[in-house]
DNA sequence: TTGAAAGCGCTAACAA
DNA sequence: TTGTTAGCGCTTTCAA
């Protein structure tokens, strides 16, 4: 074990009382200019550093916030990741991640776990799976800092982080009108997601305002969020199928967006001659596509920033919050081959 | 602040001394059946969690490691961590990252930060900057458990886990060689990491069974492993301008494969047809690519499983640890278009 | 079989 | 200005 001094040992050293020497390293008023001078001089020379440990066990914080997420492996979570680092490590927290894979127990779990270690808040992204909010809702009403960001719980207010998902579907479904496309499917992640529903809504709404008739049977939801494979192919399987084929596919998630290529190039369907495609991803790689995919892309690496920065604020703060906003960011669509109607 | 139960308060509610409800928590032998099914009962009825925290002050044990790699958004490094952090959740640690952005003073802050934060160990893929591997040196020397995967520290004789570099160069370049490329560069990352070597002697001696001339201008570092783009740039161009220009590259590190591919395409280059193309890289997106990509594959996943593991035995391990091994793991190449020699 | 008490590193109320 | 002491939650020796 790598073991450094404590207080304890400098008082010795010293010949001071620990709280002497907590004073001084403290930067308390209360102490003599020459003791301190020779306690920080002590300190800066066997490299003292403070146990946080021992803070945290005293202050009943442990200065680290817990961070839910269904994957790391994701590009928009990797990027949030990124932002909620940069961030918290600048603020003095640690952050632990914990990956939920979209299943519901193993968020319930993740969460348990991370309140066992006491974290000071939380930060969360639902799984595809979760319906049922209320273990934050509990811990919300008990006055625990939590902040949503992407996937949030809409029965539950408290601050929250979302992209302008109306506008990047509507943006996005607008594009692939203009272009020409008619029959315009949508592939989104679970029902239960309020992002799937704002997208729907986004998409819906572009549909509407050029009069286009939506098709119940253009609609599909992957309720696993394109975990499960299986689930991806057979909703995409199940729109080319049928009578009238769709002749674009405007896409609601990263993962499901990467899986619905792969799919339809073994099926050797041609973008976008046999079918037109806009997604959801943050991938920097989809500029390289064979075609360069359209997409619609999210400020992840902000949205992790302001989500880390709301949920320290709540976390230092002296009075009870009570007041929580919802704040917007928004999509940047980038047009490329891929939703380019072929002459 | 959500608070929970303390075994003094179970000790308070039940009429015994904390002690005892220790002892029967932990399943003491010096307990009475009656007293540890009271105990047990009534611990499970509130939810009694111990508090970590606690735990760690007294066995002078964080349960957490520490990681630290350049980047989170990175697929061979977010697929590793996924693998880091399915061992750790399991094994009751918790997994703290930091990033260096491939930078050596970033690298030490966070080392450092690691370890005021009392981490029992440590899993580190050195930054692409870093020559000077004295802080390890020293942590270990100390006994301080330490893992290196991909990016290690030659001088350092700890447990290390890294995908068999050569062999993975090797069959990539033989490939080339093989589809009739005999102009082959090598694009790779920082000249300071062990792995750009062993990825230079595996393509060398491709080169050198099938009597191949090395030419020393086919060889481009990139020093801060890409993260400046204009180094990445700067790289390809000079390539592009020589005399004798290469028809294939092979390039060292994910982040250099996209970037490059980016690079490419914004010049209007033609790929494998002005330039082929074999890489290093765990973006399970090359596939949909422009041309298909041929890919070298490391199991990331598993490498930071493996290196999980051994850092908990290592940290576990009742005995000072003498022994130490480095693992090799076989990459995959996947051979694509962008390796075919065009007709 | 159970309890009292010390101690992990630190801070802060209280005393001197 | 400095020291003494208690306490954060827990384990563990020692005593009963």
């Amino acid at each position: 074990m790598f073991e450094s001094y404590t207080i304890k040992d400098i008082a010795k050293a010293l010949g001071l009382s620990t709280s002497t020497v907590s004073r001084a390293l403290n930067g308390s008023y209360e102490i003599g200019a020459e003791t301190k001078k020779l306690v920080l001089e002590y300190a800066e020379k066997v490299n003292y550093r403070p146990n946080p440990i021992a803070l945290s066990l005293k202050e009943q914080k442990s200065h680290s916030i817990g961070v839910v997420v269904c994957e790391v492996a994701n590009d928009y979570f990797s990027q949030a990741i990124n932002g909620i680092e940069s961030i918290a490590y600048n603020r003095g927290y640690h952050v632990i991640i914990t990956q939920t894979h979209e299943s519901f127990d193993r968020e319930t779990a993740n969460v348990q776990h991370l309140l066992s270690r006491h974290v000071d808040g939380l930060l969360v992204s639902l799984s595809a799976e979760t319906a049922d909010t209320s273990q934050y809702k509990y811990l919300h009403e008990k006055g625990f800092p939590i902040v949503f960001f992407d996937r949030v719980a809409p029965d539950i207010n408290t601050h929250k982080i979302i992209a302008n998902n109306f506008k990047g579907s509507f943006d996005a479904t607008e594009l692939l009108i203009k272009e020409g496309f008619t029959k315009i499917a949508h592939l989104t992640s679970s029902s239960n997601l309020v992002i799937s529903r704002e997208r729907f809504d986004g998409f819906k709404a572009a549909l509407d305002k050029y009069s286009l008739h939506f098709k119940p049977g253009y609609l599909k939801y992957c309720n696993h969020g394109g975990m499960i494979q299986d689930e991806v192919e057979f909703a995409v399987k199940e729109l080319l199928n049928m009578d009238e084929r769709p002749d674009a596919v405007f896409i609601g998630s990263d993962r499901l967006t990467i899986s619905c290529m792969h799919i339809l190039k073994k099926m050797g369907m041609k973008v976008p001659e046999d079918i037109a495609i806009v997604g959801f991803t943050n991938s920097d790689a989809t500029e390289l596509f064979d075609p360069p995919l359209t997409v619609v892309r999210q400020p992840a690496f902000q949205i992790g920033q302001m989500a880390t920065e709301m949920l320290i604020k709540t976390i230092e703060s002296k009075w009870p919050v009570e007041e929580f906003t919802t704040e917007q960011v928004e999509t940047e669509l980038i047009p490329r081959s891929s939703s380019q109607k072929p002459l």
